[in-house]
DNA sequence: TTTATCTCTTACTCGATGTCAAGGTTCTGT
DNA sequence: ACAGAACCTTGACATCGAGTAAGAGATAAA
């Protein structure tokens, strides 16, 4: 809080901090976004050690833990757009590009684990302006129906929140050591494009559905 | 903890114990069911005070917040069980069984909404005993695949996983508001059997997507 | 009625969040 | 390079919720 110069020539809302101050921030909130994702109930003091400062100092840029988290969260918001951003989802074929949404998911949960545990779906305000991606999915969906590569009855908007819901779905699983990632993929993958009413491509040679070799980590939930 | 008399004359592993103490936990679970559904942080004063008893008469029944959840989850699943033992799901035709599980379901989350508020899934060991949801779903996909009304081509257990990820994430949708119960219940229904690759019904008449009349009530979250 | 059991009151410890002030350190503009 | 502002750190403090403990009073069961 205490702004001591709130002048108005900073038309910017971010007044220019110093260069510690902000290798601090963004420190701490690395920091977060590893620790978060292998323990949500860890302590603000965890992450101020992990980042290397006090906890004073977290303090000192986020007023709360809530603040953080929400930090955290409109971080990861904007890593997610900026990769959707990236996947010309607009412009390819609709099946190629909800295959190319879903990966950029993968990507994004493999950064940002801690969106999995559930502490980050704290009482946030009903309004979700943080999440653009079931809008972006939508699109992609209803030009899909239009186009005759999906089945046009269901709703679009509908569809985008069920396939990211699948998506969740899968991605705990890999969290608990039931699937391995590249079965996730591939199930989810599987499972959407028949959910948005693609055609099957059936039983062609060249494509099973078992897991391809070479990516079977599995994450598992980190020891405590 | 301090259980006076451990004699091995009680088979049952619960002791006779005396009314009141039986009447207090069951109103002490039903007061956590209730409290943890609107605020899933409540206090265990909160939920003592709804439950007309002292914060302390809480611990001599649950030595923890954690044990009172598990409890509260016990109760739930025990619940769940019934209901689906209810729902003849392995006699009935696979489509109408899937629909009996969904309903289950509801009904379920109706009763449990603190399950959707995340706050019940708290580190719990990687193995789910009181999870009996997915296996019996499980069986229903199972026998609609060998019977052939559902497709054979993803395997059963992922199905239901993901129709039951589904209904959760419709669930969720109910919760901020953002479709009514009906919209929910239809959609989950129709995207599920969409997911297990059952025929579509096709463009009939007097199957219309929107909502039916007289169930359009919404949950919302409940203030603050 | 008697007794074992349960509940309530009061008070305490402990850990985590959040606040505050003083003094030292580091960056930035000149 | 230097002065001052911005920032970090230390230490102490307040608060809240979880969990513990003991004794007196209430209540169901015998």
């Amino acid at each position: 809080m205490a702004d001591p110069h709130d002048t108005a020539s900073a038309p910017t809302a971010l007044r220019r901090r110093r260069a510690d101050a902000r290798r601090n921030i963004s420190a701490i909130l690395d920091a977060a976004r590893v620790v978060l994702g292998e323990r949500p109930d860890a302590t603000m003091e965890d992450i101020a050690a992990t980042a290397g400062v006090t906890r004073q100092t977290v303090y000192a840029h986020f007023p709360s833990r809530d603040a953080l988290v929400a930090a955290l969260v409109e971080a990861a918001a904007a890593e997610y757009a900026a990769a959707l951003d990236d996947a010309e989802l607009d412009t390819a074929p609709p099946a190629d590009a909800l295959a190319r949404f879903l990966a950029a998911g993968w990507r994004f949960f493999d950064r940002y684990p801690f969106l999995l545990n559930s502490a980050a779906h704290t009482p946030r305000p009903q309004d979700d302006p943080h999440d653009s991606a079931p809008p972006r999915l939508a699109r992609v969906i209803h030009r899909g129906q239009t186009t005759g590569d999906f089945a046009p009855s269901l709703p679009a908007g509908w569809l985008a929140i069920a396939v990211v819901g699948l998506q969740h779905t899968a991605a705990a699983q890999v969290m608990t050591g039931r699937l391995t990632v590249g079965e996730a993929e591939a199930l989810c993958l599987e499972s959407s494009l028949r959910l948005c009413g693609g055609r099957e491509p059936g039983p062609e040679p060249g494509r099973e559905p078992g897991p391809e070799p070479g990516r079977e980590h599995r994450r598992g939930l980190p020891g405590r």
